[in-house]
DNA sequence: AAACTGACTAATA
DNA sequence: CTATTAGCCAGTT
């Protein structure tokens, strides 16, 4: 299995409605430290993959510029579809719509 | 094989 | 709050 694929699998859990920040994914595939790597796997995503690639902003709540500065508008109002809200500045406030989730537990709480 | 390149981040000023 | 910087690391040249 490829690091891209870990990265899509996490990301295929993002429910939506919520966004989830690149380096965050890095650490729920297993791979810290991986943040740029993420987004390297996103821009290397086919068209055809079902992957909810807009869910995934950076850490500062906003859409990460690129290349092709038009997929990014894309990506606002995809998000904007699911109820996410933007400040006047394109902020996400991640307090209220980031994907929490519980990171991986080996004990059993009682 | 060495250099370059990012859809990144946390720390610092 | 904004701007800069130094880490980061696999895929591409």
């Amino acid at each position: 299995m490829t690091s891209f694929e870990r990265f899509y699998a996490v990301i295929k859990r993002i429910p939506k409605g919520k966004v989830a920040t690149y380096g965050q994914i890095a650490r729920l595939a297993g791979l810290p430290r991986h943040a740029r790597q993420v987004g390297f796997a996103l821009a290397a995503l086919p068209e055809r993959a079902r992957v909810p690639w807009q869910r995934v902003v950076n850490a500062s709540g906003e859409v990460s510029a690129r290349e092709h500065p038009n997929s990014q508008a894309i990506q606002r109002v995809m998000l904007e579809r699911e109820k996410i809200e933007f400040d006047q500045r394109g902020r996400i406030s991640l307090a209220g719509f980031q994907w929490k989730v519980r990171e991986r537990r080996t004990a059993r709480p009682s």
